[in-house]
DNA sequence: GTGAAAGCGCTAACAC
DNA sequence: GTGTTAGCGCTTTCAC
């Protein structure tokens, strides 16, 4: 015994290296050891200053592109020592804005924030307050640093093969038009479209969900049936929902009509047939967010997407 | 001005009723707004030995059961003003481990651990040298109080039903068997079978993902062919590999090949055609987790499952 | 090399 | 009603 809890702390600190002599040393790591004796992060962070903990608030982390993007910044995190707090938005922005008071508090060196909607000034100003950095993921948001993916160029190559393959009758359910990815998808559809001179046919607002799709798809088979050629979707999920809702309708895919859509869930390859999608880099964008979070840079960062054929549009097998 | 921080204590924490005059608590008021203050979760947990925050362990969050399941642990938790770290083991108990001695480091009050394996000795201690209380969910565990559902009955509903349909050659890819969820899928499966005075076919081990289920599928295919009537897996993940396989593999679900899941996933209505599965309730699961670990009570609970015939087996539509 | 002492930002007990 | 004070469990000067 008699030891002081300053050389404690240089033990367990490994600071002690020279500085602690090898019997100390010896004594404390084995009481330690033996008491189960585990340091508060919490006096620890409070004398620091520094608690090396980050928060990320998803909209709705049962959503599998979410949950993907979290475990690239979960990967991120435990390789770096951080901790997570990830908080589930639960698509409302009121709950959004409780949970980043709640970072705040927490005094989190950075947040992650896949936003349903945009910041409110209050939390602005809070977050400012305490100098915590905010990197957006997946979609933009207001001024802040972002890591997305190349949403308009993907939605260009998809649009573009659909064309090749000889539609016309083209109708597109868009995500909500406040999200930017929403917005990207819906404008590269659009720019394909006008470079191939074709008129889109209808085109229709979802909100991302499996029932958007659904309910969509049933309205638009009500008001026009088999003049539709195929339905591109804003993301995987409402093409689920097309789906489904085409073949409750008695309709074939894709001999009468087609489905794309957006995101390359890995469910997209065991629906049958498996959807014609493009596939977003969801772990990466988590794993780069948490990069520029923990590095003093924060650039704007664009990855690449990729076309993934499926066999849901004609001529893909 | 002139305003002791025990006055904004009290006015923030909401002691001050008819305990601080009208003028006061809206000076205080005022000049927190005004300055964006937000009291260190920090310090406050430090001073009053409270952090009211949990941790959750999972060993997959992109696998959509435990990311339903942490929802209803984050539902709770939000209406009860707790805060949650969410930890993904990425199936690696050496993760998980360092998972929960970060927890203990963090103070939480409790733990819900979805376990990869089984704990530790080391972590054991510290948990209970912190008074932490830990609930197990979904899995059982050592001697944790757990949250589970009832996969033994479960798993004798589906068999009965598929056995009444007249299969006779039935194969079952069965889970990790230290896993309580594979041990009891599977002890249901073959009480349902001696009930039935039914020998198994074939029983082969799979280790619940999505590629065993597929790789155990193509081995059985190569060594039996057709003489398999029905392939039944201890969960929808491993189905949804099963079908993908038979399908290659040139057979169709259900009319040569039968398969049946277990979990429930909105997914397997998604799937064509619809798997037929067992319904588990992963979000309450991870509520009454929450729940119990924010009571006193500390009683197992079963929850009940549910049947979902769909048609991947025979007479089903 | 090691201990004593101060202080991180709060809250609760105690004075007044 | 309100301010002063002590102390939560650590780390980090600063002495010795």
């Amino acid at each position: 015994m008699g030891v002081s809890p300053a050389t404690i702390s240089r033990v367990l600190n490994h600071k002690a290296t020279g500085h602690v002599s090898q019997e100390k040393q010896e004594l404390v790591l084995k009481a330690v050891s033996k008491l189960g004796y585990t340091p508060s992060k919490l006096a620890q962070s409070l004398r620091k200053r520094s608690t090396q903990t980050i928060g990320v608030v998803v909209p709705d982390i049962s959503n599998p592109f979410f949950a993907t993007l979290v475990r690239g910044v979960e990967l991120y995190s435990t390789n770096n020592g951080l901790l997570c707090f990830i908080c589930d938005s639960n698509n409302s922005s009121s709950v959004e804005k409780q949970h980043l008071i709640n970072l705040v508090a927490a005094r989190v060196e950075g947040i992650i924030l896949i936003s349903t909607g945009s910041i409110d000034d209050e939390v602005i100003q809070k977050i400012n307050q305490y100098k915590i950095k905010v990197v957006a993921a997946d979609r933009r948001l207001r001024g802040l640093p972002v890591v997305e993916a190349d949403n308009f160029t993907g939605s260009i190559l998809i649009t573009n093969y659909v064309i090749s393959l000889g539609y016309k009758s083209i109708v597109y359910i868009a995500g909500p038009q406040h999200i930017s990815t929403a917005q990207d998808r819906l404008k590269g559809f659009l720019t394909s479209l006008r470079l191939n001179n074709i008129e889109p046919f209808a085109i229709i607002d979802g909100n991302f969900t499996f029932n958007s799709g659904y309910n969509c798809t049933l309205k638009l088979i009500k008001s026009y049936g088999r003049k539709i050629e195929i339905i591109m979707c804003g993301n995987d999920l409402m093409a689920f929902g097309a789906m489904r809702a085409i073949m409750e309708a008695g309709y074939t895919v894709p001999d009468e009509i087609g489905i794309t859509g957006f995101d390359g869930l890995s469910w997209a390859r065991l629906v049958s047939p498996p959807l014609c999608t493009v596939y977003v880099p969801a772990f990466d964008i988590g794993f780069k967010a948490a990069e520029m979070l923990a590095s003093q840079r924060s650039m704007d960062v664009t990855l690449p997407v990729e076309f993934r054929p499926g066999a849901t549009i004609r001529g893909v097998c």
